[in-house]
DNA sequence: CTGAAAGCGCTTACAG
DNA sequence: CTGAAAGCGCTTACAG
């Protein structure tokens, strides 16, 4: 293994002290245009680097970013994975990637393993089963900065992104109430999420507020199949264009499509469709399906900008939210 | 920020020299078990874990692998990444997620950034367009194994683990021809890709040795909405039931189908469909679409343990190819 | 069985 | 404007 170039080398190479070179390198005031020249031209020629570890272990920063998602099929992690990385780069942190799967006890696990490598921040979407959140505020006063996105814990006072679900249920409501429909089917996920905690009620308040007389029926799906059964089970008893099946997500939509494909209905005409949904899997159904939108990519940035924040000093914790808006397609 | 426990603290508080402490928490023979149980209690008291830089400085290992692919909204790269993940996790590495966004000069950057970052192995799918491989071969002689994954190059000397691309295209003709059909349209990717120059010329070779009457399409398209035009223009002269399409990737695969929906046309009474795919889009319909699968996750298991052999110290390069299966859904 | 010492490659107060 | 020196936290030959 060829030996990479260091301070010392160039050092030697140009008959000056280590320390002359460091400042050289990073433009230190005190050193002459000359010196800083010579330095530089010869750094750049044999492609000098400094060793991340040698300055890590001196300054404590390691200019990387870990990202902790309890699952890694997920699209709406992806478009957020995908934000951070691209803004990562520009500032020189690379982003390290872990999976809880959705695992408290893994999830301390990797919160440990986050310490210990001293990462210059988190961006973490917790378990639906994380209780404590000590580790978490230790991490902070321990000047790692921690970001919750989208699976945000209730505690008030610690940084945390999240998507409007309140918003997004209430755009959806409001879609639905202006086809006159009476009968609404709609599919949650698992109840423990906080998510669904919210989507839930603020989609039926808003539903039954302005109609009464909607028959709303709601059902909790942990997974597409479980989605698709529960869809073909409300589909049994279906009336022609006087139902409209409203998915809180990526996953339930799929398990709903499936059901309403497998009883060869069209939408809208047949049945009225809308989800709530970062828009990929919207996308690949003609008619599109209208959602209301939760930007994966958006709340990245979001998130991102807030880390520089944290970084740059700004102790107090904020809770930003992101709108969500109405992305209309043809399916209702 | 409060201060790491470090060996000198344990040293302190035992009465013991670090040296000693450090042998003992890596159960060197030399140590008494007395001692060792003691360093021990106390280092699980105060959660003593080694600084990972610190280490490093010495022992030039970092644990930490980077995964490199031209973009990150590719459901393969995810299960790809996903698979990694997890045997990662097992043996103590965390993962660094880059993004060359199909540019060979990012990708040179980012190949550059993980030798300073002395990363402990790469897995890479290569840019469309990276015509030079010396870069990634002088890695490999600095002591970091590099791992092609997908999208590899043609120089024969390095460590490659793809899926069987020419069994993958060879399947799905066949499937295809053990219908009665006269019509195929054939939707391939960009031209530039190694795996269309592979798919392409296999796939039609197949079909058309064993039925030359077949009157075969071929198209490129570089985007789902190009699939989706190409496909409606296809349609365009369309005869029930005498249509079958291929298409080479999910990305053509989500164009297609947009056009078969658009049309109104059912699988597969009036129109047949058959893809190479990881799987994820084609459950989303019913009835399911019917591919010959290249499985990232099955690709991430066969790169990891291709990785851990070079780190162990086989020399070799080897070329692992993995085996394609027909996944039967209803849709041909 | 244990310890003193050198060194990994850098940064930075201190001195001149 | 430049340099000698200490130290970040660890590992490991060397000595006893």
């Amino acid at each position: 293994m060829r030996q990479n170039p260091t301070l010392k080398k160039i050092a030697e190479k140009l008959s000056l002290s280590i320390s002359t070179v460091s400042r050289a390198l990073k433009d230190h005031p005190d050193i002459s245009a000359e010196t800083k020249k010579k330095v530089n031209e010869l750094a750049e020629l044999i492609e000098y680097d400094p060793n991340p570890y040698a300055v890590n272990l001196r300054t404590h920063n390691s200019k990387e970013f870990a990202v902790v998602v309890p699952s890694l099929s997920n699209f709406f992690y992806h478009s957020f994975i995908s934000s951070i990385e691209e803004d990562a780069r520009i500032y020189g942190y690379s982003i390290i990637i872990y999976r809880s799967s959705n695992d408290p006890k893994i999830e301390l696990e990797i919160l440990k393993n986050c310490r210990h490598k001293r990462v210059s921040g988190i961006f973490i979407a917790i378990t639906s089963e994380t209780k404590e959140i000590e580790p978490f505020l230790k991490l902070d006063t321990q000047g790692i900065p921690v970001i919750f996105f989208d699976k945000v814990p209730a505690y008030e006072s610690c940084n945390k992104i999240c998507v409007n679900d309140a918003h997004a249920a209430t755009l959806a409501a409001l879609e639905i109430l202006k086809k006159d429909v009476k009968r609404v089917f709609g599919i949650f996920g698992d109840k423990n999420m906080s998510i669904t905690q919210v989507r839930l009620p603020k989609f039926s308040e808003v539903l039954l507020n302005a109609n009464p007389d909607i028959n709303l029926e709601t059902v909790h799906a942990t997974s597409s199949d479980e989605a698709e059964c529960m869809t073909l089970k409300a589909l049994s008893n279906y009336k022609k264009n006087d139902f409209v099946v409203f998915c809180m997500s990526d996953e339930t939509l799929a398990g709903a499509m499936k059901a309403i494909q497998r009883k060869g209905l069209k939408t809208p005409e047949d049945i009225g469709i809308i989800a709530i949904s970062d828009g990929m899997i919207p996308k690949l159904f003609y008619p599109e399906i209208t959602y209301a939108e939760t930007s994966g990519f958006k709340l990245g940035k979001l998130a991102f900008s807030r880390m520089m924040k944290c970084i740059a000093g700004s102790s107090f914790a904020q809770t930003i939210i992101d709108q969500s808006i109405l992305v209309k397609g043809g399916s209702l």
